[in-house]
Parts: C-alpha cells; structure tokens; sequence
RNA sequence: GGCCCGUUCGUCUAUCGGCCAGGACGCCAGGUUUUCAUCCUGGAAAGAGGGGUUCGAUUCCCCUACGGGCUACCA
C-alpha cells in the first residue's frame, strides 16, 4: 500500500516557518515513497477562522514548490478536503460512538468547569468524576435519562457536549515512529469533548475521522500534538479501526529559545518568518529569499542526510528526495538560525543562471529596466551576482549604476591625498576615451605610474567619486557602463565638496 | 502544579560501545583582489551533572538539573 500522509493545518492565518516544515517533512516523505501528499484544511473552530487564510497557505505551499496532490482546491478521491464541508460525517460517526456508548451527552457548563478546574490545578473530566458530573452517566442526574440515546438527535434540549468516554484500565501504551513506546497512566486520560456545543466537532473528532476515511497511513504532526496521542488511539479504539502510524516533529524554536516559533511573532530578529507577505508584513519572498534556497535550509533543520559530513549542504528538494528517510530526523527541537538561511539563499543565487536571477528578482530590477535596455540590464545582474545575498540586495548594489550617489565624507576624509585634485582632473579628461574599455584602464594606471600616485590611492579617490563609497562591485566595470555625462558629474561634485573633505 | 518529550561547539548536526568527538553557519586570523564582498587557507569553540552496566561509555540504564510541549466546548 503506497503511504499517504497529509499536512492539516487550521486556518485561523499566515502558514509560518513551522508550519512550512511540517508541510515540508510530509511532502518528502510522501514523495520519496512515491505515496499521496494531501491538503487538509481544518476550519472547524468558527472563532478563530480567517478567510484569507487557507489562501496564503495553499499559495505558500505553491511557491514553496511542495504542492499537495490532494487539497480542497485540487480535489481528490476522498473530498471534499476542507471539514466544514463535512459535518454530516462527523454527525453520524458521533451517533455511532453514541449508539455504542463510546460517547455520551453532557450538560456542564464552562463557567462551572473552569470553576472545578481554578479550585484544583490538577481536575480532568473522566472516569474518576464523570458520575458526579452534569452527564448521561451520572445515576443522579437529570440528564442520566439519556443514557441509551442513539443520536444526538434524541437529545431533546440545547446546549450539550458529547464526550469521549475514555475507560481504560491499564497503563496505555502508544508508539511513535521516532521515539518508540510511550506509556502514560489512564487516570491522567480525560474524557475529551468531540462535538462541542455549536454542533461542531473539536479537531480530535474531526481529525481521526478525516485521517481514516481519506486512508491516512502515516500521521506526520508536530510535537505538540504529542500528548493527545493517547486520546486519538482511544478513539480509533472506540471505532474499531486500525490507527495509522504516528510520528511526531521536534518543534522550532524562536532564536532566544524562549518557546516554538508562532504567527504572532511574524517577525523574529528582524527576519520574516512568513514564505508570503501577510497583511503588513513583507514575507520571505518579498524581501527576495528564494523558495529553494528556504526548503534547503528548512530540510536540515531538524533531519539530516546520511552522509553530511561528506556531502555539499547545497542541493534542491528534487535531488534530495531519493535520499530522505525518517531515520534522518532529529528528536530534540531546533533553533531557527537566519544567518543560515540567509547564507544557504547566497548559495542558491550564485548558483542560479543571470536568467534565472532575472526572473526571480524582476520585482527589484524595475529602475534598472528604466534606466537600461535588458542586455545591459543583464551584464549588470552579472556584475553584481556574487555581491547578492538576498534579492534586496540588488536594489542597494544596482543604486550607483542608476543615480549618483551621495559621498559618504567619513570615508572621503579617510583616504583624501594631496593627489586628489590631479587625479579628479586627469580623469575627466580621460573620460573622453573611456568606450575603449581595456585602454582606457591601461592610461589610468599608466597615468598614476607617471605621476608617482600609488594605485591604491589612485583608486581609492575615483571610488569615492564615482560610488559614494568604499565598497562595491569593480570599478571599472562601473565606469564601462555608466554614462560620460553621468560620471562627469560626479567628478563635479566631489570637487565642489573637495573642501569638505580634506 | 500535573503529565509527556528532549539534552554533542553560540546555532544546525555526524557518531548507531573503542572517535585526535567530524562537517556546516557564525566568529577570529592570514592570503588573493584597485575597495568591500566573493574565493582560498588556518584557528578558537561541544558530549548538562551524578550514579550505575561494561575491559571500555557521548553512545545502554537510573536519578537530578535544565529546556520545550500539553494541561479549552483552539487547533
């Protein structure tokens, strides 16, 4: 049987790095078992529901390049893949747990159970307690005449939960597929809420439903779903059915280690932990990471090759695909580290094409189209490839080939000479020849040769002059391209300020 | 508080009882370069602590400490 595994996330806004990962861990397993990576959307709390979000997260997953085979949009087999369209299912599985009494009705109201929980830390609704409760099972009550019901049809009142009757008499022991067996003591078990009081299911219902109708055959989540694991079994349990394997992802933490990364935080030194801009904030994309370069990173957060030591950390999703095993993956969580990412997306984009730089940065190359045809629009992007880490970059490093540019007086003052003036004159005057790209450069050094001036300071004046600043892409590279009456006057201006400066 | 999971350089990790504890990011130094960056070379940097088991433990077991998760009619 071909494994099929699905990542389910809940729309309640932007799919984060976390998310992404879990999204990221499903879509490698699923395709190097050449099983069925699946999309579901779990909307069935109404409080906290965004209508923009199950957008940003298919659009991620999209851009990202790990599209589902199935999702709500896509289709499928075993649709519809969004559980608000599936509450007729989950009524009739929670009639069925009812009619053999795996379930039952209860009328406590919040108010009173936070009341219970407030006074001891420690209270759990199950097997120890139920009898003394506002439910079906208490002989006391008033509700206990709905003890035999069939249906929550047959509950004639509003205003009721349905529980999960959780009887276990011995320790209960679940496995998952990275730490083995966990054994947990049934008194710590809670008979958990599965259709709550709007009529709606709570995910523990709703998602074991899901997985074994849409034939799940490995659960892939995040570790906080760890500690429900037991519940989920109890479940399975109760209607009879073969769980699924279970395996659970070390979380990621924030960079100060001070829990899981969230949606809230949106924003972690600085970095964007979004793939897509999410109302205000800019996303990974926007600021010009490339979906390779962050699938790359995400990959070895957490899970790692055989042979790493021996192996580039570079590589695409596709070419790691046939090498991913579970066996790979970490236990403990990982710190996000967006030196790393930022690193690893250098990587990516020295290693892609001038074309392929052009197509996927044309958001940051609109004033050089304005300014250059595209070939030279091209050449330029092959000037400053190396010098970009992010594609915002490009955007500061195309600046002095586009306007001139403010001179930065500290770093003026630091390298100023008494050659200054010669040497802004001298090359005014040889600009006259500068088409002559080869020659042109020969009679600047030739010419500071002759006069004594070091090259060094030679250089370093016309740096200043033509870029503003110390640093940037090769000089002459930049006077091949920017226009004579452009660099005439920037040679203007750093002589009108020359008083400044020394 | 209770329950669960985890613990190798600052960070991500390799090691499946015998390792000079390896690699990557970051950091530091040197080299290349007309500058910065890139690139190349080198360096500092780790097994949480205590008990066992064993000829031998980073590796297996226990305790403690620390970290994280869960503890909703949220997922």
């Amino acid at each position: 049987m071909k494994p099929r595994v699905r990542f389910a996330p809940s729309p309640t806004g932007p799919l984060h790095l976390g998310g992404i990962r879990t999204a990221l861990f499903n879509y490698l397993f699923a395709k190097s078992t050449r099983g069925t990576f699946i999309l579901r959307i779990e909307d069935t709390d109404r409080s906290r529901y965004h209508p923009e979000s199950e957008k940003h997260i298919v659009d991620s997953l999209n851009w990202l390049g790990i599209p589902p085979d199935e999702s709500p949009t896509i289709g499928g087999p075993y649709g519809p893949y969004r559980q608000s369209q599936r509450l007729d299912i989950y009524k009739k599985h929670i009639d069925i747990l009812l009619r053999d009494k795996k379930a039952y009705v209860a009328f406590d109201t919040s108010e009173g159970l936070e009341q219970l929980r407030n006074k001891d830390k420690s209270f759990l609704y199950n097997q120890s307690n139920r009898k003394e409760l506002a439910n079906s099972l208490n002989p006391q009550s008033i509700y206990h005449k709905y003890q035999n019901i069939r249906s929550i049809d047959d509950v004639d009142v509003e205003n009721f939960v349905v529980r999960l009757k959780v009887n276990q008499s011995r320790p209960f022991e679940v496995v998952d597929e990275l730490r083995g067996i966990i054994t947990v003591e049934t008194q710590t078990l809670e008979d958990k809420v599965l259709l709550k009081r709007d009529g709606w299911p709570t995910y523990h219902l709703a998602d074991i439903v899901d997985d074994y109708l849409m034939k799940i055959t490995h659960v892939v989540r995040g570790e906080e779903w760890l500690p429900s694991l037991p519940i989920h079994r109890v479940i399975y349990d109760a209607f009879g059915w073969n769980a699924p394997k279970f395996l659970h992802l070390p979380l990621l933490l924030r960079p100060d280690k001070k829990g899981k990364i969230s949606k809230r935080d949106a924003v972690l030194n600085g970095y964007p932990i979004f793939a897509l801009r999410w109302e205000k904030f800019a996303g990974l994309k926007e600021l010009g990471y490339l979906p390779h370069a962050i699938i790359n990173y995400l990959t070895l957060l957490g899970w790692s090759p055989k042979d790493l030591s021996q192996r580039n950390e570079i590589f695409s999703v596709d070419q790691l695909i046939p090498d991913f095993t579970v066996r790979g993956l970490q236990k403990n969580p990982a710190v996000v580290d967006f030196d790393k990412l930022k690193w690893t997306n250098r990587q990516h984009v020295s290693d892609s094409s001038t074309s392929e730089i052009l197509n996927q940065f044309d958001s940051f190359l609109t004033e050089l189209y304005q300014t250059y045809p595209p070939s030279d629009v091209e050449n330029i992007i092959g000037l400053i490839k190396n010098r970009i880490e992010i594609g915002a970059d490009i955007t500061k490093e195309a600046n002095v080939f586009i306007r001139e540019p403010q001179i930065n007086l500290n770093e003026a003052q630091k390298v100023y000479t008494e050659h200054w003036g010669a040497i802004l004159d001298y090359f005014q005057s040889a600009l006259d020849f500068k088409e002559n790209a080869s020659l042109f450069k020969k009679n600047i050094f030739k010419w500071a040769k002759s006069k004594n001036i070091p090259l060094r300071i030679m250089m370093q004046t016309l740096r200043i002059t033509i870029v503003g600043q110390l640093s940037g892409p090769d000089l002459f590279d930049i006077i091949n391209f920017v226009s004579r009456d452009s660099l005439i006057k920037r040679v203007q201006h750093t002589k009108s300020i020359t008083s400044k400066i020394n």
